[in-house]
DNA sequence: GTGAAAGCGCTAACAA
DNA sequence: TTGTTAGCGCTTTCAC
């Protein structure tokens, strides 16, 4: 069956008895034009009878919004072993659907540094604003661009610092002080030989952070961090059974491990495991992110559980407030549209994000040689 | 700063010395205006020069494209815990990439039966087409209508059958074939009692069959399923562990089980060994997705593979067959457009979708009772 | 080969 | 309080 003609808003008037102009007024739940209610209520029966559905790009065209934001990641594959990703994803989406926007998902990995898709998607006027999740560092010239062309963005998972550098809306915290949550942990444990694996060689400022983290907390306690305990993987296990293994045979004897991530701490137990090891008796292991599985990893995973829900639910709000939107969409009737995103005047009032991202916690599981609490 | 006033059609023309028309020829390559190479040259330097990208509003509502899909998902924070989710967002959206298409990304979970977000999403003329993942049952009927409507439709998750039911292209396998690959190996390793944990108490299409094919595989190899060894959870480990205690604490003594999924086996592993059961040895542990930790449980899991990305490619495939695209997009110079979905006829042609979803595989690792092969 | 002109369906001044 | 009238920026038919 081929597609239907769709209801316009002409048919609607005609319907209603009234001109286009006054059903736009009604559908908009434009309050200031005084809309007669007896009127407002033909057309809303009308548009009903008619199952009439705005057509979202004459919108669009004609008001210049989109009601639609993207989120940029740098990969969408990294979502296999990434499991802080997922959750800024989902949290991302639910608090769109807050606002009456809708999601485009964008992976920045098929993008050169000089044609990048965020790019594109701004200025062919597809979405109204974007986050832009662990931007690599050859793209912030490009963004900062984004942002001083009045474009609203949010940069997720930079620390406040790049803010003046690129101008943007940042949403994130230095990772450093979770790592020093356990490397300092293990210190308090008496380790003197902590090992890091990294999940990214450096590449992300998150993983740079977190090295600099055990170094500096390493220090700070008067041990010198030393290279032949710090090996790089990726983010998957199998890298940081890997990474693990090359640990174990450069000789440095390590008697505890702090893992970029959990899924690389996997990793690191089974190649222990399969060298001999006993964990948490002959290596303890720390890992990060406290995902789904770590407290069913054997022995049960001691993480830094940073709340990965509330970082997508805050990004979302600072772009909400760029974008002028700051309630939660009225419930509207029946067949009316998403009300249509506003765009910020020039020099938008800078949103205040009431909500603060809650500091990293440190969760003890066996894996780090502490008597096990209860599971989970 | 606020927004520029972006570069449209018009200036183009002007610096080129042409009129709109032509500029819209030759950016959008149409090829049989025989548009002489000099204008084309110049038309393309000039909007280089301006950094002109089109309004892709304006351009969908001229041509009625968008060139974008949604991707509709049950809940996303599924994402947390089931990796073939993942896996089937990352090569949506990879495909999407390869056709020039955009994805916008909408979860059902806030939808009512009556107003579900795809069904709006279609009439709002937001989207070319979409995907919907594992349908829940009472949205057949709307989409169905969707499908009626002539709107380029692809199930993902479902069988061949449900094609005829609503209309819409499906993607799917039964997953009693991979269910059968677990029970019948657990069969042959001469396993009697096999218990079966579910992961979503039937409720979705995927978790039923899975049931299906466990009890039918007992009951052809004369055993007859037992209602004391069947349990339920939700995606979640922490369920697995549950439901697992259950099963133990009902006194049923299996002396296998096939988990649902497997994060579910992750939490039964626990649960069995905080009951002094050994794995494989006092029960044997079989998973299904083959999850990337799956490998690195202790005992490393036995679990059936099933290809996630393939399943997301040939839906990506199906939809852009059933858009009217084919071929990849042709990488166009500079400034140029992503080319337009043209809108299918009426009665498209079927898309023939060449390649066929792989058969699941069943993994043999360590938790099943066989010696260890390579780890990985 | 190229241009003129008529929309696509909606919003928003400005009139009435 | 409502209707008239221009666009928004692009595509596309038809005439030159």
């Amino acid at each position: 069956m081929s597609r239907k003609a769709p209801v316009t808003a002409q048919q609607v008037a005609r319907l209603a008895g009234v001109s286009p102009t006054t059903v736009s007024f009604v559908l908009n739940d434009v309050r200031d034009q005084g809309i007669r209610p007896a009127t407002r209520q033909r057309v809303l029966e009308a548009a009903a009878r008619l199952g009439y559905q705005p057509n979202a790009n004459a919108r669009s065209l004609a008001s210049g919004s989109t009601a639609t934001v993207a989120l940029v990641v740098p990969r969408l594959d990294h979502l296999y072993d990434d499991h802080f990703l997922a959750q800024l994803l989902a949290s991302v989406n639910a608090e769109c659907h807050r606002f009456g926007l809708k999601l485009l998902l964008e992976s920045a990995e098929h993008d050169s540094a000089t044609a990048t898709g965020f790019v594109s998607l701004a200025r062919t006027r597809r979405i109204d604003g974007l986050i832009v999740v662990n931007p690599r560092q050859d793209q912030l010239v490009p963004l900062a661009a984004v942002a001083a062309a009045g474009i609203p963005l949010v940069l997720l998972g930079q620390a406040a610092a790049a803010e003046a550098q690129t101008g943007a809306r940042c949403v994130g915290q230095d990772t450093r002080i979770g790592a020093r949550l356990a490397v300092s942990h293990l210190i308090g444990l008496g380790h003197m030989a902590i090992a890091y694996i990294g999940f990214a060689g450096r590449a992300y400022v998150a993983d740079a952070e977190r090295e600099q983290g055990w170094r500096d907390t390493l220090t700070a306690a008067g041990i010198a961090p030393r290279d032949d305990l710090l090996e790089f993987g990726a983010l998957s296990a199998i890298s940081g059974y890997q990474a693990m293994q090359r640990l174990l045979a450069a000789g440095g004897r390590p008697t505890a491990l702090f893992a970029g991530n959990d899924t690389i701490a996997f990793g690191a137990l089974r190649a222990l495991q399969e060298a001999g090891w006993a964990v948490p008796q002959d290596c303890a292991v720390v890992g990060y992110d406290d995902i789904p599985l770590a407290a069913f990893a054997a022995p049960a995973l001691t993480t830094v559980r940073t709340d990965a829900l509330a970082h997508g639910r805050i990004a979302m709000q600072a772009l909400a407030g760029l974008l002028g939107l700051s309630a939660a969409p009225s419930v509207t009737v029946t067949a009316t549209a998403t009300p249509s995103a506003l765009n910020a005047d020039a020099n938008p009032v800078p949103a205040l994000v009431a909500a603060t991202l809650p500091a990293p916690e440190l969760i003890v599981r066996a894996s780090c040689g502490v008597r096990r609490p209860a599971a989970g």
